[in-house]
Order: structure tokens, then sequence, then C-alpha cells
RNA sequence: GUGGGUGUAGCUCAGUCGGUAGAGCACUGGAUUGUGGCUCCAGUUGUCGAGGGUUCGAUCCCCUUCACUCACCCCA
């Protein structure tokens, strides 16, 4: 039995990591117009991290972390997510001290241990941005515009924004006593799930999708009616700002989020398309989480995308992978050993070069050229090596001319089309 | 953690009312000596997921197990 791979954890193999470039080109690309730069950081951390941030009764914290102690017995923890660590960086290096305004924007693997099913898996990706340091609307705005123009920049056309607000610390618990008293009557109507939430997350009750529970929460009482002053205003200029720019959204008041840390605005990139993965891109405000963690009171804002998911919409429209500018197909000896320091040559002036290894046939060799889509295939035989001259080939117009081997790197440099 | 589905050639799958198995694609070779894509011909490949049971005999029936997958939970 040969050694198998972990479950949940993929390989991404050629066909399919065009797309993952793409995506992630993209994203350096767009979030570099609105001045966010990367920020790498380990994929390991202490185990405290996200148990602070991530709130201790959360199914992360609860059940999903890989968490493991080093030989020198402490305990670590495979990062669920991205905003935290990012958060300790920014902590640790005193960024706030460069620049009041941190934007930064990081893409990699994230763990959690869950059963694995379409668009979620155990080692899945991130990409996302954070913004540092800005406590007006209209950074809610530009973070949210710049989402949704990184998905019209992909192609992702299928997708809807979802924003709501949750609220601070001051009016949030005044939400949920309300809503818990609301609860309270309607117990029995509510599905096991609920009744459970009920007590841990009361919430999730309004997201939850059994029809009965639908039903029963209909005139429940919203985050909108209890937010405070201050978060009503806030919320209110976010709508302002991204009616503004244009930016499309709709409200959702029963979204919430699974991680404590998020405060007034949160939101999600929601789609029909991808079964119960409905969410590709999520995020919000965090106000209270720098201070938490032991920084600087300062606000911020963020999300992240899920590249599994990203990559599952986009998957159709699958990008090419780049065809060769040239096939070199020798025969004989003589031949290819010309043609083996031709191709070394022709590569390093910057031409996607191929040839065959094997000494096959003349019509294995053009079969291949033809299966690796090249564009143009050079015949070198033997009597092309004694008269010093090539047959160039077009694949796609089955055309051939003969040139002269003399001066030939130049000539095929200087005719080569650039790239795909 | 819970529930459903599926496991047969490299890939997609068919099949045997129980007698050790096939199709398409792919790959290799050939159809005028050195010319791809279309067509035709030929050829290669399987411990029929694993273990056990029933049986003269199981890939097909029963049990167990593993893997994959979808959904719930939760989430990007």
């Amino acid at each position: 039995m040969s050694i198998t791979g972990i479950k949940g954890m993929n390989d991404i193999l050629p066909g399919e990591v065009e797309t993952w470039q793409f995506l992630e080109e993209q994203a350096r690309r767009i979030f570099g117009l609105y001045g966010f730069s990367e920020i790498r950081v380990p994929v390991v951390e202490k185990t405290e991290l996200f148990q602070r941030s991530i709130g201790e009764t959360t199914d992360i914290v609860e059940k999903e972390m890989y968490t493991f102690r080093d030989k020198s017995d402490n305990s670590l923890t495979l990062r669920p997510e991205g905003t935290a660590p990012v958060m300790r960086a920014f902590i640790q290096n005193k960024l706030h001290t460069r620049d009041p305004i941190a934007k930064l924007y990081y893409m990699g693997p994230m763990f959690r241990y869950e059963r694995p099913q379409k668009g979620r898996y155990r080692q899945f990706h991130q990409i996302g941005a954070e913004v540092i340091g800005v406590e007006d609307a209209k950074i809610d705005a530009q973070v949210l515009t710049m989402l949704a123009h990184y998905f019209e920049a992909v192609g992702i056309v299928d997708v809807e924004l979802q924003i709501n607000s949750l609220g601070c610390p001051e009016c949030r618990p005044g939400y949920r006593q309300a809503l818990t008293a609301f609860l309270e009557d309607r117990l029995e109507t509510l599905c096991e799930d609920c009744r459970r939430r009920y007590r841990t997350n009361p919430l999730r009750v309004v997201d939850c999708k059994v029809p009965g529970c639908k039903e029963a929460t209909v005139g429940a009482p919203s985050v909108l009616d209890h937010l405070c002053g201050g978060c009503t205003e806030h919320f209110t200029r976010v709508q302002k700002h991204l009616r503004e720019v244009g930016t499309a959204f709709s409200i959702n008041a029963r979204m919430v989020r699974g991680l404590d840390y998020y405060t007034k605005t949160t939101f999600e990139m929601v789609t029909g398309s991808l079964g119960s993965q409905n969410a590709v891109a999520a995020g919000g405000r965090y106000d209270g989480l720098i201070k938490d963690l032991g920084g600087p009171p300062l606000p911020g804002i963020g999300f992240a995308m899920g590249v599994e998911r990203l990559a599952l919409m986009k998957g159709e429209a699958r990008i090419e992978a780049a065809r060769p500018d040239l096939f070199l197909a020798a025969l004989g000896e003589d031949a290819a050993r010309y043609a083996f320091a031709l191709m070394s040559r022709l590569q390093r002036r910057g031409l996607r070069t191929e040839m065959d290894y094997e000494g096959k046939s003349l019509k294995a060799q053009l079969r291949r050229a033809d299966k690796l889509m090249a564009k143009r295939v050079l015949i070198l035989g033997e009597d092309e090596m004694s008269r010093r001259q090539g047959q160039l080939r077009t694949m796609e117009t089955s055309s051939q001319e003969s040139v002269p081997l003399d001066g030939i790197e130049e000539f095929l440099a200087a005719a080569a089309s650039p790239g795909p």
C-alpha cells in the first residue's frame, strides 16, 4: 500500500494550479491599487493567540484546531485563520509606529479539523486583507469596494455582497437579551440544533435554514434595531459611502459570524453555486481585537476569501497552461545532439522550447508537439543537417518552410510571438 | 461528531439473476521508406478497495473495515 496524503489536504495539480496563480496574481494587483502591502506570517502560532482572539467557546477553538506540543512542551497550533497572526505580527513589530494606518494582505494555507466536503477542507487557503487604524466608515466602504472589485477582476459574477452590523460591546448584550427573551417563548417549535444554539449562541438561531425555525423567528428582534447611536450612525454611513461609489450590496440582518472578535460592520460575499458552502468571502470590523491581544487600542477591519471556493467557481473557465513556442523534432544522433544544445540556447533567450528526449519516430514527435499545442516545430533530420537547412512547420496551418540553420537562433527568437 | 452515496484498467464507467471481466478515452505501433490533429487496424494495462463468512466456486450474496464523496453541524 503506497503512502497517501492526509484526509482533507489536497494536492493542487497542473491544470488547476494555473487558476490559483491567476487568483493570487489578481489579488496582488487589485489590493496594490488600494495601497495594500503583503505580509507573511508563520503557519504555526502559540495556541493562546487563537484562544484569545477567536474565542474560547467557538467551534473553531473547541474542536477544530490542529494543536500539538513541540519538544519544549509549548502548545502550538496550526493557524485556523489569518487575522489573529497578522494582528500578533502588527503588535509585536510595532507597525503602528511606522504608519498610523496599516493596510496588509496575506495569502496561504489555514488548517481546521472538520469533515471535508465540497468547498471545505482541512488544509484550505485564504487570501485576506486587513486595515488597522481607521475607524471611519469610509474605510469600511473602501474595503468592501475592493472586495467587489476583486470579484469583478477575476470574473466571478454570480455573487452578492451582504452586509450587517453586529454592534459593539455597548449594544450587543442588549440585543442578545431581547433575542433570548423572544426565543424563550418559542423553544418548543425550534429544531434540536436551535435549542442547543439558544444556550450557546442565540444569534445563530435567526440564521437557521430549517423551515420551522425560519417561521418561528419571523418576528424576531433585529440586531439593527438594537444598535446604539454610534453603531447606527456608523452603519448608515457605510451604506451611504457604498452608494456614493456604486458598490452594490444588500442588508442581511440575520447574518452571523463564527468568530467572537467581530464588531459593527460584518459582511459576506455569498453565492448560490457552491452548494452549502455559500460564503466565498467574509469579514468584518474588529475594533477591540488589537487591544485585547495586548496592543494599542486601534480599530481594524478585514476579510478573508476561500481560494478553493473561488477556484471552484472559476473552474469552468479554466486558464490554459502556457504552450511551447517551439518543438524541436530531431532524427538521428547528430540532429538530436544539435537540437539539445539549440533548445538550451533558445530557452535562455526566452523561447518556450520542448523536444523529445528518447529518439522517437518523427510521427511520434509531431504527435507530442501537437499534444503540447506547440506553435511551431523545427524538423531536423539527416538531410536537414547535411544541407544546414531545417524545416520549420507552423502547426496551426500545417505550412512548412525551409530555414537556414546558420543564424537560426536569432531567426526563431525574433519571430517568436509573445506567450499568453 | 451524525447521516446518505460510491469504490471494477491511467481516466469515465458498463457488467456477471454467483462460474476469476469489458467499452470509450488515453497510451504504443501500423495504414508508401522521415510529418500532428480526422478515420481505420492491432496491441498493452486490472490482486473487480481491503479482510472475513456462506458456497464446489464470489468481483457479484452477508458481515467488518478502509478510502473517497455529498449533506448536517460549523465555516472561507
